[in-house]
DNA sequence: GCGGCCGTCTGCTGTCAGCGGAGAGACTTC
DNA sequence: GAAGTCTCTCCGCTGACAGCAGACGGCCGC
């Protein structure tokens, strides 16, 4: 019975309107892929590590102001327009989950506390 | 650390294009001060500091997702509009602010051809 | 097989998020 | 005019995480 114990290290609770570093991640990966470049061509033109660069994509670490303007510059946007394309992206991801969202917004915070309720699929084709 | 201790207190002065956290800031404060809140209401409705709110307000500090996302619902709004705001502010202050950006945004891109002359590295200017 | 490239996972360390405490203005009331 | 209150901001501290070096599995060409 040792099997038993499955713990998530950083679980963090899955919300119903998904995070800005997962939108921005998700966005951030769409204008690499767009261009057809890695991991290391990205990163090194950022001055940052790929794997990083990598983590970051994927919604699991916090890009710092300054990271996220280095990206932008990298990937040969703006900051104005990588915002407002995670913005769109956001609209998108609201229409999916968002019957949800109003309710949460109601309770205000929920800072690593209470029970989030609620299968939120997020399947999108970007 | 047997030298002398030589502090950076976080010190940039305002580069070319402002900085997410800092147009971010702009905007939360101006939707507390639309609904002429106090920092200590809005704190407490998102379960921050009010010290700390002040600092996010004025660019200071980096908040994390979950904190954007609940100062959004502090402020009877959602990620999608905040975050759409904020784009609209970054175009704003890139008309005003820097006569370079439209200029910079036309210049286009380098097409991953070759290292920028430039590295896009993070800028932080005295 | 094997060597290189791509992305991801695991630890580690330095830095900063986030808060408690206190101070500076601006009013109000006695 | 001082004592109280309310607002926001500055300072110092500590736990948490940003960011990277190293290594690994999957995929291709030779």
């Amino acid at each position: 019975m040792t099997e038993g114990a499955r713990v998530y290290p950083l679980q963090h609770t899955q919300p119903p309107e998904p995070l800005w570093r997962e939108v921005l991640g998700r966005r951030l990966r769409a204008l690499r892929t767009e261009r057809w470049e890695t991991l290391a061509e990205t990163a090194e033109r950022a001055g940052i590590s790929p794997q990083y660069l990598s983590e970051v994509e994927r919604g699991l670490k916090e890009p710092s102001s300054e990271m996220i303007a280095a990206l932008a510059g990298a990937l040969g946007t703006t900051l104005a327009d990588l915002v407002t394309g995670v913005a769109d992206e956001f609209r998108v991801l609201q229409v999916v989950g968002g019957r949800f969202s109003r309710l949460d917004r109601a309770r205000g915070l929920n800072r690593g506390a209470g029970p989030v309720s609620g299968p939120v699929a997020l399947a999108l084709a970007v």
